[in-house]
DNA sequence: GATGAATGAGATTTCATTCAT
DNA sequence: CATGAATGAAATCTCATTCAT
């Protein structure tokens, strides 16, 4: 049992370095045009080692959108896990911090998305969809439960409220990485970026109690 | 003279037309998984035909990109042509429009991201990314105009917090686009889009003059 | 019957006119890479008028070989239609108006060349195998006559002799092409050309009376 | 590094298997209408292999252009590093053994015919290219070393006159491949090949020995 | 377990030929 | 007659997946 334990310990390990490699390959050259052959090439391994981790390159997608999705994940749970309201420092602070995620975990989103909008184009295996599920749901939960201590207790409609706060700012930090990253270069600078951050945040201040992020 | 440029005008008519077959594939099956094929199928003419008319592939992704960027920049003239302020019902009109949109034309969007994010994953013909361009920036313009004529003129930093405002809220439509799609069926109802959409709308009330969306 | 004539008359000249004009095509980018439509393209015409003319890509190709090999028997009437010996300037003369002929029309010995080494990858139709043929046959009886004429009554070889040296002299003229145009800009320089013709030229004085090229 | 180096070793041979079987089928139907997937048949390999080892269809005529060059270049080899004066047996056994070489490898020939005549229709990579032009110079350096030697040193046109020689001889060699093959069987027989290439031999004897073939 | 050459199904692309106008 | 858009068969090329070593 202690063996075979390991043995199933030492294989997730080594999907999750194949996983966190192939990342580098996505990043660099886009969703499209990366083969199996680029992946096992960035990952330093052969092609048919990556098929004894993954049963198909759908696999690979998937196990790339969890991966993203424990990142995002994470991030919540350091952002939310605290007590006080979510001001505008801090939501500058979360804003920043995914754009930083983005940077460097783009492609996991986008698979993401792909997995969703492509319709089927990405088959996920029974146990990523599992997980994926699971883990959106995590997130989903603290984000809702964030939301919901701030609002008074008394409300019907707490719950729906917190849900639709959670989406919404979910929304933006997803919309700003995309507009953020196709404008760039083109159409705007750095500076840009910093100021549209800022007034994203500044957006969730003022607000009454019952839309704002918050208390 | 006449008999070229009707000849000219037919041609275009015909890329266009093909464009809008192409795109109900498209949001049927997906950005990915869809082959000339398909396409030549769905728009009933042959490859050959196709190829008449478009250079390869990657023009067909273009121009594609190019009417999705022309859908909404009609959608920025009409709900921003008006004199009166972008009052909550108007945003959730603006927003709920950009969600139909969409609906229909999302591909066209999917494409767009692909088109930048992919890093030269679909290369664009010199005249389209001129198109592409001079779309974005006439939008653009557009948007931070609008903005713009609402924020004192006293405040020198007009512009860019007119900029900021366009990014935000171009970021918000598209962000809510991504998320509600990811998550429907799975996550949320019906319902909940509508709620998410209201509770967007409302972050840009009661908000100081400078960040708000208008006067 | 004087109007049939005069028709077929124009559908000749009209066809030779259609060669001539694809010609320069073929000149300028090589036998490969060259399509119907850049035929028609080059003449001015309709891809469809080209069917009217010829029956099919090969007959095209036919009519170049034709027309070449007109050129060819041109070129040996002047050359050979006189009463005096092939000397040394005459032959240099001979071999700068071949090299001079092939600068121009060197297409149409490629399309011959192809059509006999090809093994049947252009189909002659048979109006224009017989042309080629005939063409073909009468150069040779001028040359074979030519040389015949110059060889002593009394050998009995004397058709051997004079076919032989036709073709050892063809062979020369069309293998200094091959030569000279390979190597061009990349081994030598037009210097280089006019010693390598005026060589071969060399080589056929002080020669035997039964082996030379004439007398 | 033992390995990595079979592995290369084993890889180039591959090549030249593929190279070697290829040449058949273009022998058989010309160069014109084969196909990569005729190809692929004759070498009973399946045309992704075939991708394997050529980038593209051009590098599979370059490698033929490349083999056909060292053929020839192997033939001068034999033929030139002799002390004694190329005689008339000699000519004659030169002669005949590069037309033997052009009935099994004269696919090589027509390669290299139409890489520089066709002006780009087939776009040699680097490595073929430079391979190509490294044995064309080898062969041209030996002919011109060969004839050279056999002129009075105190010439100050030795070198001249001895690139003229190759260029002549060499033209004499393919101009004679081309003319007997195409008129081969149309308009003359074995007897006649025997014949032409005799007195195409017996030219160079007895010129003078500035523009002979040697001493 | 690890490898990567080989596969072949399927994608993109080309182009000679036709035919309705 | 003249046209050239449309065709579709066949070509080139790609790449996820397998399997013998």
């Amino acid at each position: 049992m202690g063996i075979s334990e390991r043995k199933e310990r030492e294989k997730k390990q080594r999907k999750e370095m194949i996983l966190e490699a192939a990342r580098n390959i996505f990043q660099e050259r886009g969703f499209l045009n990366v083969t199996i052959s680029d992946i096992a090439e960035s990952v330093e391994l052969s092609i048919g080692t990556l098929y004894l981790y993954f049963k198909n390159k759908d696999d690979i997608y998937a196990g790339l959108a969890c991966l993203g999705s424990q990142k995002f994940d994470e991030l919540l749970d350091e952002a939310l896990h605290r007590k006080k309201k979510l001001g505008h420092k801090e939501l500058v602070s979360l804003i920043e911090k995914f754009m930083r995620i983005y940077a460097d975990y783009g492609c996991y989103f986008d698979v993401l998305m792909l997995n969703f909008k492509g319709k089927g184009s990405i088959n996920l295996s029974d146990g990523y969809a599992n997980t994926l599920r699971e883990i959106t749901q995590s997130s989903l939960a603290k984000s809702v439960s964030y939301f919901s201590r701030r609002i008074p207790k008394n409300r019907a409609d707490r719950t729906e409220i917190a849900r639709s706060a959670t989406f919404v700012i979910w929304a933006l930090l997803l919309g700003l990485t995309q507009v953020l990253n196709v404008g760039r270069t083109e159409i705007f600078s750095e500076d840009d970026v910093q100021r549209v951050i800022k007034k994203a945040a500044r957006l969730f201040e003022n607000v009454p109690p019952e839309i704002s992020l918050g208390e």
